[in-house]
DNA sequence: CGCGTTACAGACTGTTCGGTCTGTTTTGTA
DNA sequence: TACAAAACAGACCGAACAGTCTGTAACGCG
């Protein structure tokens, strides 16, 4: 089905995301899309009946990267040390290490940021998936907060849920960082900061006793 | 000049403001928000040259606001306590007060972020005043930071101007995960958090010598 | 090779957009 | 009270918009 290497659909898909990081979705024209894509008006509707269906599409594959990221890494913290506690740690190194492709790839912005401000995809549910996204880690990192909690009594009196929020809370806050004053190094010294922050929080872990 | 209550200007800049947060200056037309604050094509244009104009006014307003709401409640907080660490904390606690009412007010959101992404406006300087807020912020706070790490040696290996960035990222992050969680409590638990990290981070004051 | 189906191409359409223009009312001031 | 200037009202305009329609090329498969 494909003409050229890449199939239309996934153009199509990748030239909107490039437009909706850059400017927004409501501000990103169908028409720019078809000609960023090399593409036409009737490729482009007979993927996507709608603009909308283009928003729902754009923001499912970005949410499930997403996630799966956050799956991989702490795949890999877990695979460097044992303790719940330093998991959440190296877990934020991991993404430190990589915040300023971060910023590039996605021209230091979220998708997340320009749909929950759409008014048509909010009003049905599409921007669920949003929430399905922020749950996933939150409760991915609850659950290594609450078992390091054991060990370490800064954490007793701590809201873990809220603390565990606070990681996707400094993701989106830095790329707003990034994005207006124009420093992509933002993300990575956020997720330093953070790292530096929980570090203090988390404490020197007990012995059990 | 206002024919009734209040001048027609702030009427469209108010309700204007009220559209651009639900959903996005992108998405805000002109001929709505003439509709909303009750005016007509010729009021508006006569106020505002062009809808670049509009934005460049609500931004300006907006970052006043938000340099002046900075300003105040570090004075309350210096009115609290003599010593910068506490000082900060004070000032963080001031805002977790009233961070159920900023969301209300704000409905989930803040200018900056649909500024940020606006082609216009970032062409010509104007989202530059949204980078001279972020630099009051950190300014205002690396400040105490440094006056702080004379006498709590946490702080003596930290980014203290990233540090202070970290209050800024805390506010945005939490504006757009209790817009995508539809938690309006999100903003209040996000500052005590925050609150919580620092006060790790700072620990206990040490007498000099 | 025949044929239905999927994948495109692009002219066209109705609507909405930001912005203009002409005219009318209100207001500050002498 | 005269009058210029500011404040408004709303019909109007061209461009841009999302979406439609008709037609054509390529593919999968018997």
């Amino acid at each position: 089905m494909p003409r050229n290497g890449k199939p239309t659909r996934d153009r199509i898909l990748d030239n909107a995301q490039r437009l909706t990081l850059d400017k927004g979705f409501a501000a990103t024209s169908v028409d720019e899309v078809i000609a960023a894509s090399n593409s036409s008006k009737g490729a482009f509707f007979h993927h996507f009946p709608s603009k909308s269906d283009l928003g729902r599409a754009l923001l499912t594959r970005y949410a499930e990267a997403d996630v799966a990221a956050l799956v991989a890494f702490m795949e890999l913290a877990e695979a460097t040390t044992e303790e719940p506690g330093e998991q959440v740690l190296e877990f934020i190194r991991l993404f430190e290490e990589i915040g300023d492709d971060i910023i590039e790839e996605q021209q230091s912005s979220c998708l997340y940021v320009s749909f929950v401000h759409d008014r048509q995809l909010t009003a049905d549910g599409s921007t669920h998936v949003i929430e399905e996204a922020i749950r996933a880690w939150r409760t991915r990192l609850a659950q290594k907060l609450v078992a390091a909690s054991l060990t370490r009594p800064g954490l007793t009196t701590i809201d873990l849920d809220a603390l565990a929020d606070h990681v996707f809370v400094t993701f989106e806050g830095a790329f707003i960082l990034a994005r207006a004053t124009a420093d992509p190094s933002a993300m990575r010294s956020q997720l330093r900061i953070l790292r530096e922050l929980l570090h203090a929080l988390l404490g020197q872990p007990q012995p059990p006793g």
